[in-house]
DNA sequence: CTGAAAGCGCTAACAC
DNA sequence: GTGTTAGCGCTTTCAG
């Protein structure tokens, strides 16, 4: 038997289909061919009787091609299914049009927005995008990592892992060695690190002033995890925010959460017995705030008559809460794209030999207001 | 004044931090340096004075070097902080340990989970991924991100696009074109293709039956968008359930919807109207059994005791409505992991010459019983 | 055990 | 206009 041509290989299928809850399953097999080669530039330029050069030339649209071969050319392109292969123009060009992009908690409602403002800004200026996603949010020894995305040659480095704990220690001593410009997401403003955040504090304060100019004096604050930068912020905001109003903002009026919902159940029963008078209540995000109305809602409580509610994030269900929930709105996407931006721009700069300037963006925030704060 | 050495350049960094609400800012410029280039192979070769060969022995732990030699190169790598070019390596090898991943609606909940797996288990496996995000369901022309992704040596792909409409319709055409073995997430099983779905009938199916055996008889539906492959299979089993038990199913009794909250309200109202003995509901997704619970509570129904809900996908929150939703859960995150489980099983077959087999994979749902379908 | 040569797919720099 | 040469960073083959 001649052995197979070398550019196929042949396939078989196996299809099983479970019946549910019963173990049948039947099996179908058919042989299938898949074509086992990528064209290369080679191979074009045999086809159509010119050097690889003159290919090249066309791909690039140079100019300096006489319409005729290029016509022939582009044929044989299209006939072949060829496209040039990005792994070797990077190699030559030092250039991958690649940014790297790190996250955590992809499984949680911000980061996954974030993610998808990148992406979406990455396809409209032509970079590709190479994924990492951290386990946790504080995490061990990112070095590897790094040197994992610069071994693939990746132009720039999105960081979109917000500050928790010390995770941002290594920026220090380890953002020099990085060959490439690196934009940081969620996190607080230093000197020589360009960052994009969300103004957590101005939205901790729209929150706070809100319940003030409702009449509400006792307000008390569910934070997300205060080793986290954004809970550091929305808290220190309820706190001067009320101190300014000449209210004073003890240890009784506040609990740490952790953004679960089922924290927020524990932190609002604790606040209850530790604050009794309490009229209003800002949580550091929707989760929390949504198991705020329901414990409320179990308690007797009516909100927002004897408690008024804000939350933040203003995520997409919080409109159908019972009541519909006041919240702080920002823009993850938005918080992508400008990183995106910002690193493209960078990466622009450094390739014109033009020197570079660090960036702090803060993104404002707006407040929805809701029938949790409002009596109607 | 001498030209900069060409391995570093200097970036000047300007600092703008904007407060809350004000115009004032503050800038700070400090210079830093930054080193320009990787390492090379032949610089770690000329320092330790061997050959590339021999590093590249190193690199790739082979037992023929002297282990004198070995510690060395390994010294030289520590002290320069060498990583091989994953590229260089990619070109010559003809496999790039990195795989493709197509999502769509990134800014939605299951789909974000989904890719968590992905994430997860390619890390786990070594694969790098490569990650492109379409920003609709029923996309066009996926020729061009085919080919793009193709370009990039992925080794195989994961399309982890929902079936929706015909956005399959290309599968018949180009993928056996494609040079790579591909693996569908959430599609309908097809001979000659990998698939990994979530068994979305047998989930309407407990659903369906959890509100018969507890006595309902007028049993609704809104259903997701009846071009997405999911929607009409969790309809067809609240349909078919309900036929099998002798209770008949007609237009009256269902809606639809479109996954979100706002267009379970609509859909409610209107289910309201047109089946007004209705005294249960299964809900294709738990967004829009939200609005369910939201708009059932505005209009004075008790659930569960007038009406009792059954939503699907578990998220986070349903737990925390009022009352907690009884929902089906199913797990987004296996999914993405079996997915990649699978694209490297075959890859790895295809790299060993082996023919390999199309699998079908329907993961499994349960109920999760809640306050909003059992009557305390 | 180690090194020299060739080449993965492409393009920059130069020739003609 | 077009082809030739060299080389991006690495590995494979083969010679010593």
């Amino acid at each position: 038997m001649k052995p197979l041509d070398k550019s196929f290989w042949i396939c078989y299928y196996v299809i099983v289909i479970g019946n549910d809850n019963k173990n049948d399953f039947f099996v179908q097999t058919r042989p299938i061919m898949k074509m086992n080669k990528r064209a290369t530039i080679k191979q074009v330029a045999k086809a159509a009787g010119v050097s690889t050069q003159t290919v090249s030339r066309v791909i690039n649209n140079r100019p300096d091609v006489s319409s005729e071969t290029r016509e022939r050319i582009q044929q044989v392109i299209l006939e072949m299914d060829y496209r040039p292969s990005a792994l070797a123009r990077s190699l030559i060009q030092q250039r991958s049009f690649t940014l790297g992009v790190v996250t955590a908690g992809l499984k949680y409602f911000g980061p996954s927005r974030t993610l998808n403002g990148i992406t979406s800004m990455a396809e409209e200026l032509k970079y590709a995008l190479l994924l990492e996603d951290l386990p946790h949010f504080d995490s061990e020894d990112i070095k590897p990592l790094l040197q994992d995305l610069i071994s693939h040659h990746v132009d720039g480095i999105v960081w979109a892992v917000p500050e928790v704990g010390d995770n941002r220690r290594w920026v220090d001593e380890i953002l020099m060695d990085v060959p490439v410009p690196v934009v940081f997401l969620t996190m607080q403003a230093r000197a020589g690190v360009s960052t994009v955040s969300v103004d957590n504090y101005a939205g901790g304060v729209l929150a706070t002033r809100h319940l003030l100019e409702l009449g509400r004096r006792h307000i008390g604050h569910i934070s997300g995890p205060l080793d986290w930068w954004e809970a550091r912020q929305r808290k220190q905001a309820w706190q001067e925010t009320l101190q300014k109003a000449g209210i004073r903002a003890t240890d009784n009026h506040w609990v740490e959460g952790n953004w679960s919902s089922s924290s927020g159940e524990i932190a609002f029963e604790q606040l209850l017995q530790s604050n009794p008078e309490m009229d209003a209540i800002f949580v550091a995000n929707d989760q929390m705030a949504l198991s705020v109305l329901h414990t409320a809602c179990r308690r007797g409580l009516v909100v927002p008559r004897d408690l008024a509610v804000v939350g933040f994030d203003n995520f997409a269900e919080s409109a159908y809460f019972w009541p519909a929930l006041t919240t702080v709105n920002h823009n993850h996407h938005e918080l992508g794209c400008r990183a995106v931006q910002e690193v493209v721009k960078q990466i622009e700069a450094v390739h014109r030999n033009e020197r570079i300037e660090s960036q702090t963006v803060l993104l404002s925030t707006e407040l929805v207001v809701r029938d949790s704060s409002i009596c109607k």
